[in-house]
DNA sequence: TTGTAAGCGTTATCAG
DNA sequence: CTGATAACGCTTACAA
């Protein structure tokens, strides 16, 4: 917490020479004086809430600009009892998943007239409940919760309820009653099942990201049904790192017998692909790949990766623009649930088995 | 402009069954009054600004927790002048370039305490201008400026001396007098210009970004200097369909003689790389092909892409670091220039040219 | 050790 | 058409 920067008005009534020091702005006050008139006029004149006579309203209007007054944004948000900002809460904003969602919320939120305060946790608590802080003390309207660390339901859950939160991506385990918006994880999954089966393939390595994360398993279960064939699972943490780990030791181990990979995003696709080239296996001769969220990067990798897009964009738009519905009207938002459609995207990195 | 959301306690006294209404939080006073003791007091207690009876403390303090009593920052910023958030603005939050430095903004406003409102603009001088408004009005208490839309020179001009900005990334033309971080490109443009003049290039093609960019200026100086050969300029837009067809447009006219291209960024430069895959030109070893940012996908396209590595991070968080430095005191910063340091990222897209 | 009162800059209410 | 006053929720002299 920060302190008073500046002590209150010590330049008060010194004008002149200290260069780099902010002068206090103009208040309403100092243009009522100004003009003649009373603040409350002066208020009308800018918000046009109430008529004024011409006459008086353009005096006003010049004494504005000549100070260069803008009104006082807190002053206003204290008075009306809320901002017109919302947080936007996501782990990692250089992943383009999250990039392209929170373009998504920030178009919402502009539509409606709201700034967007980026709250950036890197997957740590102690930022995160910084962050929540924020809604707790009423800075901002409401917060579009798009992290998914385990740690935080119990947080989260209190807060649900009692502040406009809208889940956006991630269903939290447990959480009921909420605003949601989400990617249908299931039926990506379940895309890439059925892919992977009508190519031929019967066994497959999947390559999940945290366990407790329910847009995983949610994903899991699509695929491992839609395949029907024999499933191999390894957890990672959705971080690039990860996939080329897990992969890399099962090709150590040696008898890796599958002919396809799954892995729960695109990211640690990339890895498992650095490690099969590694390994001198070609895909998608030796082995099919094929990941999730279709990041940018996905059609530009070599080869280009099949992968299911999901769209994130709109997900960060569809949670914002659900949440802002009920925050405009200073309401809680009730239990409700978005599912967005996701589409295989069939690239490059996926091919019939070849018999070895 | 958003007008007052909700009308200003209309559930005020009609506490019990309106079930999604907020119902209003409970204040310093209701806290002092369950406490028996004054607001004053139960102010000290939180802040610690001077000594509290350790009885009535414990007492205030479980008052605090049973009525879950959170101070309303508003109220506080107001008393105190500043907010302790500030602004980060830039055009494209899906741009990786701009998340990446977005990230570092973040951190380092985090490290002091900041919170920091992200002003996505999408090149759009309305959204821009709009959030400009959040520094007037003071809702904010700095601002990272990192676009370069050349229609906002005018505003910036006249709010940079009344308000604290710190310039990242891109100078704006004209505007002195300002805190600047910015990668060097110069000597960015120096290096590629050296690296191919090396490999024995003589004739080449430099796309690049819209005219008016100091930073794309730079970068062509350096190169143009270091490499000495001929070269021939086109100027494009920073997106990738940009670099694509002005690359497609020189190719089809015929007469192609160029063994190498300098693209203004990476985007750009993949757009180049489609242009001749499609034209049926092997990359490296018809010509060569070299971007600018070492964006996350530049490692991942293939051929992999040399291209000059920016530090988008450090850009962001020394601008922000910097910023609040001057912010936190209650001063407008000086000029000062932070130049960092760029590396070039020799990958497979060069190769010494082939004789035709 | 504690409390009273002024003030931060608005806007809504009520009165003229 | 206009103005005085209170209120939003907090902090901080100043006083006791």
């Amino acid at each position: 917490m920060t302190r008073d920067p500046y002590g209150g008005g010590a330049t008060h009534g010194r004008p002149g020479h200290d260069r780099s020091a902010v002068r206090r702005a103009a208040s309403i006050k100092d243009v009522a004086a100004a003009a003649g008139v009373s603040p409350t006029t002066v208020s009308h004149v800018l918000s046009g809430n109430r008529p004024v006579n011409e006459q008086t309203a353009a005096r006003v209007r010049s004494v504005v600009n000549r100070l260069g007054y803008v009104p006082a944004s807190l002053a206003r948000s204290l008075q009306a009892g809320a901002t017109s900002v919302i947080g936007l809460l996501i782990p990692d904003i250089s992943n383009t998943f999250f990039a392209e969602l929170a373009k998504g919320a920030e178009d919402a939120a502009h539509d409606l007239g709201y700034g967007l305060i980026l709250c950036n946790t890197e997957f740590d608590a102690d930022r995160e409940d910084r962050y929540l802080g924020m809604i707790r003390s009423r800075f901002i309207d409401g917060m579009v919760y798009a992290s998914g660390s385990p740690p935080s339901r119990r947080r989260l859950e209190a807060l649900m309820g009692k502040f406009p939160i809208a889940l956006a991506d991630e269903e939290v385990e447990g959480l009921t009653g909420a605003l949601i918006a989400t990617a249908d994880h299931e039926a990506g999954g379940r895309l890439v099942g059925e892919h992977l089966r009508e190519l031929g393939h019967r066994r497959a390595l999947m390559l999940t990201g945290p366990r407790d994360l329910k847009s995983g398993a949610a994903r899991a279960h699509g695929f491992v049904r839609a395949f029907g064939g024999d499933v191999v699972e390894r957890v990672g943490d959705f971080k690039e790192p990860s996939g080329y780990r897990l992969l890399a030791a099962l090709l150590d181990e040696g008898g890796f017998d599958r002919t396809a990979v799954f892995a729960a995003n695109d990211l640690m696709a990339f890895g498992a692909l650095a490690a099969l080239r590694e390994a001198g296996l070609s895909v998608p001769r030796d082995i099919s790949v094929v990941g999730f969220d279709d990041i940018r990067a996905a059609s530009l990798v070599s080869p280009a990766l099949t992968t299911v897009h999901q769209p994130a964009y709109d997900v960060g738009r569809t949670a914002t623009a659900q949440l802002l519905q009920y925050v405009s009207r200073g309401e809680v938002p009730p239990a409700s649930r978005h599912t967005l459609p996701v589409e295989l995207k069939v690239r490059a990195s996926t091919a019939p088995p070849t018999a070895r």
